[in-house]
DNA sequence: ACCTCACCTGAATGATTGTTCAGATGTTTA
DNA sequence: TAAACATCTGAACAATCATTCAGGTGAGGT
């Protein structure tokens, strides 16, 4: 690596020190990027917008994405294991839904950010 | 696909077409998807935080991050496509920063929830 | 003009990710 | 209990992404 030559030239060793102090900590910026992965995918965004919306049950959500039962349980295994959605088996079904509105407002953001830019 | 089967026993049409009304268009729902791709990744996360605290050049991020010039460079492009960042040369330098502060809200926004999660 | 340095780019490799398929689970109804 | 159905899971394949390396650009100093 050329870390050498740059270290004595051109990096600013303070402002570079005073910036790695304000860094999250390592597992927040993990979570973080963990989030941001789920809502990196434009399924996965109609999916959890729709749950914002309403609770769905799979057979409606693979309806809504227009793909099959098993991949949309998939990708809601991913929304689950990441906090992102919550469910409730109701007889054969299982209802999905946001697990708080921090989700749907981070969507929003999103969204938000997207029209703008 | 087994959607026939499907469509005709525990799809409710109805709650269907409403949610589907409601999601957002589609080029929105990409653009969405591409800027929470750009914050998926905890590297980028690290570089954004730091650029919505001070101006910073590609070696002074290159340390931050621990790796090559060349592969912060690259990431860096891909913000900067995105229109999450912004450069300015002076001399033989190029500094970096967040483009507005929507990319600054969308963060904080995403660590408060892994905070809580 | 030449050399050095900061940065950028394109192509290739290696790692992650998404989807599909086949089969398993658990629930209802007959 | 057996059959039908909604959902879940694991493994394999395809696609997508990040990093590296080698070379290229443009600015400054000598």
């Amino acid at each position: 690596m050329e870390k050498d030559i740059c270290l004595t030239t051109c990096v600013d060793q303070q402002r570079v020190a005073r910036v790695v102090q304000g860094l999250p900590a390592e597992p927040l910026l993990l979570g973080a990027a963990e989030i941001f992965k789920m809502l990196a995918d434009p399924n996965r965004l109609r999916l959890l917008h729709a749950l914002a919306q309403e609770e769905l049950c799979v057979c409606d959500l693979a309806e809504l994405v227009e793909t099959s039962a098993s991949a949309v349980s998939h990708q809601l295994r991913l929304l689950r294991t990441a906090r992102l959605v919550a469910c409730r088996r109701e007889g054969k079904m299982v209802y999905y839904r946001l697990d708080d509105d921090h989700v749907g407002r981070l969507l929003r953001e999103g969204l938000r950010h997207a029209e703008e830019g």
